[in-house]
RNA sequence: GGAGAGGUGGCUGAGCGGUUGAAAGCGGCGGUCUUGAAAACCGUUGAGGGGUAACCCCCCUCCCAGGGUUCGAAUCCCUGCCUCUCCGCCA
């Protein structure tokens, strides 16, 4: 959520650099809103006021043994006035938070402007993208033919989007959790967490999933109103929830391995084959929790931090800054990196580090304690993949794959792999 | 699943329906003392929001959440959520 405030002040400002996100803010709307909310207000605290000093003297007055009749009177005659301001002003706060809800994250001034990742700037490469002597396959080509990836079956008992995966696709999977996690602790810093894989509504309020984008969320149907988790950005950045933080605790960087749903939404025919897009895939996370002067530079290692990731698996790929269209909701600044798949003869998302300043924490209430200040003051929040999984499966699938169509393991996920170096037809 | 107990500030923990936004302690901050630190002593210290250009200041709201009773609710009533203890079941 956007500070209030800001947008009090200088709501064509606001509504210029949202324009970057192509986010149309109705700049009408709010300052009709605004008005009424505050004449509302003002009015209501009045009214309470009265009733709250002469509640005050009823009291005293009985207290000395008086006739309290004429003060009982006298309050009676503002109750129906109360009562109405009061429900108004509810009424309207309740708009005003709901269109507040609404309103995405300002785009950092560094932000390229553009609509689609068209517009994406790259800000770096490493290494050459993978070059062969015969013809690349696709990940899912390879795959179905070592026996190793079957779709088909998993279209019979779950639909589209599904997959399973045998024997050694599998370890190579549970290998490149175990490589990206233990890099994460043992080289970066990271305390790994386990969290809760259902959540409630108010969790994906807080990280700015909902209100805005409940179809592309799983909702669990029972009595508790669970949502399976889009990524564990929302359950790892809700441990911070209305906590003030000593300023000592800070930064926190959680890494974190989940499953993640998504119902994929609006991206028919996108990616309908292969691992790419699938409604449930794995993922390890980074999360920081810092004070607002130290959010700018934890974007950078964060991200430095998961493009280590692909190093360590010599797997190709670029940096790139998201264009303003590109940028999601809760977001000021994002790169997001992408691996060479030489299968497709282009760089595919494989990570998303974003930086959201406070504005997750404005929902979510959390804080730190400012030793300066000695006031709560709200901390920035970060995130990003450190990978996903499956997509870095794939990576490995197309990058390492040889003329036999047999897959060679990389260097680094051999103590993860019991040493086997080559994975072959079943 | 059955039976009890309880949810109060950064933490622990008091609180007859009426100057209680809340005793006390801990912690934090400031000071005295000290070469310095500790101890001791004194003072200070909840959060959110609104009014104001802003400070001072003033006002409102908040004692798990949502309703209700009342002129007035942390305190009484209802519902929900959560925690703890005991029993049962169980990966």
């Amino acid at each position: 959520m956007l500070d209030p405030k800001l947008l009090r002040q200088d709501i064509d400002d606001v509504a210029k650099r949202l324009l970057v996100k192509g986010f149309e803010l109705d700049t009408n709307r709010f300052n009709e809103l605004e008005s009424k909310r505050k004449a509302l207000q003002t009015h209501t605290q009045e009214l309470q006021n009265i009733r709250n000093t002469k509640s005050k003297s009823i009291g005293q007055a009985k207290a000395q043994g008086q006739d309290v009749q004429a003060l009982l009177d006298e309050v009676a005659k503002i109750a129906g006035d109360l009562e109405n301001s009061e429900k108004e002003f509810h009424a309207v706060q309740q708009d005003y938070d709901a269109f507040l809800a609404n309103i995405p994250n300002i785009p950092d001034e560094s932000v390229p402007e553009g609509k689609t990742e068209d517009d994406n700037i790259e800000i770096r490469t490493w290494g050459e993208p993978t070059q062969f002597d015969f013809e690349a396959k696709e990940h899912d080509q390879l795959g179905e033919a070592l026996g190793l990836l079957d779709f088909e079956t998993a279209v019979q008992m779950s639909g589209s989007r599904f997959a399973i995966m045998y024997g050694p696709f599998v370890r190579l999977h549970r290998a490149l959790i175990q490589l990206m996690i233990d890099t994460h602790t043992r080289e970066h810093g990271y305390e790994e967490i386990y969290v809760p894989y259902l959540v409630t509504d108010k969790a994906l309020y807080g990280t700015g999933q909902l209100p805005k984008f409940a179809d592309d969320q799983f909702k669990v149907e029972s009595e508790h109103n669970h949502y399976l988790i889009p990524t564990a950005e929302v359950p790892v950045t809700n441990t911070v929830r209305d906590q003030i933080l000593p300023e000592a605790d800070l930064p926190i960087k959680y890494t974190c391995h989940t499953p993640c749903f998504r119902s994929e939404a609006g991206s028919y025919g996108k990616d309908t084959r292969g691992l790419i897009r699938q409604h449930q895939f794995e993922k390890v996370e980074l999360v920081w929790v810092v004070k607002p002067e130290e959010s700018v530079e934890a974007l950078e290692q964060l991200t430095q931090h998961a493009e280590t990731i692909l190093q360590k698996l010599q797997l190709p790929y670029r940096v790139v800054a998201l264009c303003g269209g590109d940028l999601g909701f809760s977001a000021t600044k994002t790169y997001d990196i992408e691996v060479w798949l030489p299968g497709q003869q282009r760089y595919r998302e494989i990570s998303s580090c974003s930086n959201c300043l406070d504005f997750q924490a404005r929902r979510l209430h959390a804080r730190w304690r400012n030793t300066e200040t000695g006031k709560p003051e709200l901390v920035h929040t970060l995130n990003g993949s450190g990978l996903a999984i499956g997509r870095t499966l794939v990576a490995i699938l197309e990058n390492y794959q040889d003329a036999k169509g047999n897959i060679q393991v990389p260097e680094a996920l051999w103590p993860y792999m019991g040493h086997v170096r080559e994975i072959t037809a079943r």
